[in-house]
DNA sequence: CGAATACTTGATCCGCATCAAGTGCCGTGG
DNA sequence: CCACGGCACTTGATGCGGATCAAGTATTCG
């Protein structure tokens, strides 16, 4: 029911899809636009951010190399409800509406696959949204510290990102970090993190 | 290409589903139990709530008649992350996991539908995150009241189960709807709660 | 090397959870 | 049909986590 993504499959996406190289710090799409394709990370890190009012940024989610991303609008049938920025520099591939709806009548598989990615997204969304409202923002930023740097440990995450993934802010990360090295949980060598009781920190 | 479900499939769920009568309060299904079918609700209203440690419930969807439901895990491939609660007397339709495997086969309409489905309610989730975290809690409690009289105009909402659905108490939910009431929004009679201006409880 | 960006630290303040001590509805059984 | 028990609601007092503001220092990158 739930196999993986055939070869033949592969070959067919690789055939149609066509690579673009993005800097850091652009945007794939923007939120209210219309989906027009799907995206597939070949190379780099792209948040999925939403931006307040008051210029709040929310990092809703993280695709690293070898995923889709721009799916759910493209599935839902909505407009997009946040941004795609590249984190670090990207080369993405795009593959149009029109060859997605081909790969979705000729390989049932790909819908399989692609219900089940998002049913493990909504199940992480929604036990965030029980974290935010149930646990203190050292708990919610020793969780995010485990999660974001085992994503994509080469990546430097800012303090201001951490936070944008816990909902909280980047002063007060900076605060709950030397709370958490001065309970030796972690290190923090100019800007880097470097865990040191990753059981420790998840059981704050 | 995201077509309605054809009569043909509804007929073929028809002839394999099997009902079941529940009572008020009474678990469909409970977290961590394996997803062993998917569930049709044909009558009443059910709850998808996750209990924390310290007893708090959050209340994460709710399903209305002609819904499905019980089908995240069982797409994921995941245990149950919460439990499904009757928050009404229901009627509930069961569709083998078996079954449901058939229907994917033979109906690639029907993956295409879930998967629009849980794309809108990821959505839906990660828009609520965001405003778990920017908006006060007067203003989640007047999205949430518009939202839930709407979804269900018949059910009685008490004050506890608009705190869960909004990540606040019971004891402020009260608080809130006292000042929304001498705002001339809503009036309360009895333990019901009628709205008089829809539009400015939106925008608060 | 210089400028921009990222980080740091302390002071202040406020929203809302929590606690406590009630009152009022409402369905149930006698 | 009414009384009673329990659950839902109400209101005020209190405390604290963490956002916000301000005024710096340190890194990093072009």
């Amino acid at each position: 029911m739930f196999k993986k993504i055939s070869s033949q499959l592969k070959d067919e996406i690789e055939s149609v899809k066509i690579k673009h190289q993005y800097k850091k710090k652009q945007f794939i799409y923007k939120v209210s636009e219309s989906p027009t394709e799907l995206y597939l990370l070949e190379h780099g890190l792209i948040g999925l951010v939403f931006t307040c009012e008051n210029g709040n940024d929310h990092l809703l989610r993280i695709f690293k190399s070898g995923q889709f991303f721009g799916h759910r609008s493209l599935f839902s049938g909505e407009l997009y409800h946040g941004s795609s920025i590249c984190l670090e520099d990207c080369e993405i591939s795009f593959i149009d509406k029109k060859n997605i709806n081909t790969l979705i009548q000729k390989y049932p598989e790909f819908t399989v696959f692609l219900l089940k990615y998002i049913s493990i997204d909504l199940g992480k969304c929604e036990t965030h949204r029980i974290r935010i409202s149930e646990k203190e923002v050292i708990q919610r930023a020793a969780d995010a510290i485990v999660y974001l740097s085992e994503l994509a440990p080469e990546h430097k995450w800012t303090r201001l990102e951490i936070a944008q993934y816990c909902e909280s802010t980047s002063t007060t990360i900076v605060k709950v970090l030397s709370k958490l090295e001065k309970l030796g949980m972690i290190k923090q060598s100019g800007h880097r993190i470097l865990i040191l009781n990753r059981e420790g920190l998840l059981k704050i």
